[in-house]
Order: structure tokens, then C-alpha cells, then sequence
DNA sequence: TGTACATCAGTGAACGCGCGTTCACTGATGTAC
DNA sequence: TGTACATCAGTGAACGCGCGTTCACTGATGTAC
């Protein structure tokens, strides 16, 4: 990765102009190629191509970054998920294209999807280094809000028998976390033959899907 | 945690005489805490009331010892899985008690699970530190197999319409590696009316397996 | 258009810290005689 | 049973490193007159 920067003017100068958003985008990829662990403040102001003490004039500090850097991702993720789902077809399709959206984010913004998802390193008793309430995720309510949410929406009659929309969304979320994880760690065997993530949340998302009304019904 | 340490006898001494296991336990402990990333030498040393040299009478080094506690972790699995497939009854209900010994290994050593399947951090290069191969996984493809081979002894037969029993296994094992992380991470929502994580496995693998072979025939 | 000045985004040196690892060493153990 | 000695599992001090963060500071910007 080369020093890098955005903005209307690329003259280097005493004054960045874009620096927070410069230093967003690097612990973006930085996180895409280390992990949350791996990422440091004093790469990201390196690759940005200032002093790590720069950083404090927009952040309060390495953990107020990465935060900044979940929500921003979140704030993706559900512009995504939204999008795939307005499209048109039956119910049953365009949930399955939300599902495929999520993947892709998964997959295309990695750095995102660790800021999310990942588990922050907690100190010994269980509450974030520099003090707070003990680890409470951040979005993950929102996240899975939202896929109760698009399921209700999608499917506004329900499922017959009386399926608890919840109860698909957690299994749907769970198998597309799965998937993700596993194909971002190189841990899902690819080959002729075999299924691919896509293939796999798709023939899952269907089975599940009937599986809750065939059961039920 | 208090120091802690285990063999015949319980004298302090200048000779631990189980230095060995005690580091790979210690060590067992503190990523069930903290994460691989989290998980120091030192702090290992300290809870084992030893100097951080010793641990180098025993281990190469860091990645050493976490290879060690990877190998063992997985061993364990493996032992577990085999030992739910090997139980009476139908091949569904054994095959169904192998997914909830994945699930209870998860919960009950997320230190191994976490040393076996938690991505290392790699250099930037993508290579671990010290050199050697880029990162291949000690025993994912062991795990994909094991998992293969049980689908295979379970369900003997085949499935019908010759579903290949990989995609159930890829299925099966995503979906468990996705209800297994998220609720270590404590983000799978738990509450009145709200399925356990072993209530979304059998019903996510009751859903698969029939999923197939509704399709297929 | 030119100048004084307030603002504030940067610098760069320094800090204390904890890390993994090394080194020469020392003390306990167990075996040979 | 007693003693000399080889073995080796430990010590503890030190190392170089990179980290997050702080501090007094400086240089660029833009506004008021």
C-alpha cells in the first residue's frame, strides 16, 4: 500500500484537508487485511503519510476510530441490505437477494464486516480498555432488528402454522455469518463440484424457509 | 485466576515437573478470555507462577505453543464428534447429536475452539511471523472431511436424487460455525420465545437434510 | 489589495508500557560408581 | 549408603521493538479591517 490521499487537491501540504476521512479509509483496509487485533493507529497515520499524533485532532483515541469505523460500516450494510430487498419479485426472491447482498458486503468490504462483527479484545474483566458499560456490541440488536424487520415486511402474512419470523431470521443470519466467516478465513473448500457461498446461503435460505412452513403446515 | 498448578504433588520447587501441560492450559484459558490476539506469553508464564524464559524449554516459541493448543483442540473435537455419530438410533437423530457436540465443544472450550478455527493474525504479507508457507490452516480440511465421512457412515445410502453429501456437510458445518461464533460473541439475541442455539441447529439441519432430499426426489 | 491576527490542523520528540525473545547462570534431579 | 557428576528445567536481567498517547510547538488558512 502506497501513502495515499483523497480529496478536491492532492498537493501534499501542512494540512491534509481530508485527514478523518483519509484515516476511516485506512483502518478500513487495514482491518480487511489484519483483523481488528492486527490494525494499529500508527500504520494508518503512516499510510496516510502524517504524524500518529495527527490523529487526535479528529479522534479520541484508537477505540473512538474503530468505532467510527463499525458505524460508517453499518450504516453500508443496511443501505444494502434495504436496497436488495426493495427490488422486484416474489417475496421469496428478494429475500434471498438480501441474503446474497449480505454476503457480497461480507466478501467486498471485509474491513467492514470485522469492524462489526468482530469481537473487540476486552481487558481481563470483560469491559473495554478505558472504562464503559461491559461489552455491549454495538449494532448487533440493529443488525438483527433489521433482518427481523425485512422479513416481516417481506413476508407480511407470515409463515403458515404460525412460524416466528425470529426464528428464521436468527437461523438465516447465523448460516450467513457462517458462510461469511468461514470464506473470509480461506476455511470453505472451493473446487469443481462444489457449491459455492452464493449457492450455499441460497439452497439454505430455501430450505429453511420451507422447512419452517412445510413443519408447520 | 490464581496461580495455579496441577501434578502428583503440589510443592513449589524450582522444578515445575508439568510445566508443559500447565502453559498449553494456561494458555487454553486466556484465548477463551481474550481471543488469540489477546493472549500473551507472559501472562501465560505469570499464571503458571514461572519466569517467561521457561516457557522456551518447551516451546519454540508463541506460535509453537498456539500450534500445540490448536492440535489438541482439535483432537478433542474430533473425539467428540465421533463419539455422539457413534450412539444408537436413526442416522438423522445421530447425525443431529453430532451437530449439538459441535455446538456444546464451542461452548465448553471456546479456548480450542478459538486456537482452531479463530483466524491467526498474519503479517502483512499474509505469511505468519517467521517465515514458513502462507497461512494454510492446520486442520480445516481435516475438519471438512471429518465432517464428510461422518455424513458418509451416517447416511450410507446416499441421499436421494445422489445429493452430494458435501454440500449438506458445507451446509451443515456453516450453519454451525455461525450459531457457534455468534453466540460466543454473545450477539445471538436470547429471551422468552426465542430458540436456543441448539434449537436452530436441529432445526436447521432437519430443514437441510429434508430440503434435499424433497428437492432432489 | 494589503496587513494583523485568531484559529486550528498539523509536527516531532518524548513518555511509559508490555511484548517476545536471548543469554549466561544456577539449582534440583537422578545415575554411576 | 554416600559421593561425584552429567543433565537439564528453571531464573532473572536485559534487549530491541512497536504500541497508544501527551505535550509544547509551528505553520497554514481565512477573516476583519
Amino acid at each position: 500500500m502506497r501513502p495515499w490521499r483523497s480529496g478536491p487537491s492532492d498537493r501534499r501540504g501542512y494540512h491534509h484537508g481530508n485527514l478523518k476521512e483519509a484515516l476511516i479509509e485506512a483502518a478500513r483496509r487495514f482491518i480487511a487485511e489484519r483483523g481488528i487485533g492486527g490494525f494499529t493507529l500508527v500504520d494508518a497515520a503512516r499510510l496516510v503519510g502524517v504524524s500518529p499524533a495527527a490523529l487526535y485532532r479528529h479522534f479520541r483515541g484508537r477505540e473512538a476510530l474503530l468505532e467510527e469505523v463499525a458505524e460508517r460500516g453499518f450504516t453500508e450494510l443496511a443501505a444494502r441490505l434495504a436496497r436488495a430487498l426493495r427490488g422486484p419479485g416474489t417475496p421469496l426472491e428478494r429475500f434471498t437477494r438480501m441474503g446474497e447482498a449480505y454476503l457480497t458486503f461480507a466478501e467486498e468490504e471485509p474491513g467492514y464486516y470485522a469492524a462489526i462483527f468482530e469481537a473487540r479484545p476486552a481487558g481481563p474483566d470483560g469491559c473495554p480498555p478505558g472504562g464503559g458499560p461491559p461489552q455491549q456490541a454495538p449494532s448487533d440488536r440493529d443488525a438483527f432488528g433489521l433482518l427481523v424487520e425485512a422479513l416481516r415486511s417481506t413476508f407480511p402474512d407470515g409463515f403458515s402454522g404460525g412460524v416466528d419470523p425470529r426464528f428464521i431470521a436468527l437461523e438465516v443470519w447465523a448460516l450467513s455469518h457462517g458462510i461469511a466467516t468461514l470464506a473470509a478465513a480461506g476455511r470453505l473448500p472451493t473446487g469443481p463440484g462444489l457449491p459455492t457461498k452464493h449457492d450455499l446461503l441460497r439452497a439454505g435460505v430455501l430450505a429453511m424457509v420451507h422447512g419452517a412452513t412445510a413443519r408447520a403446515g
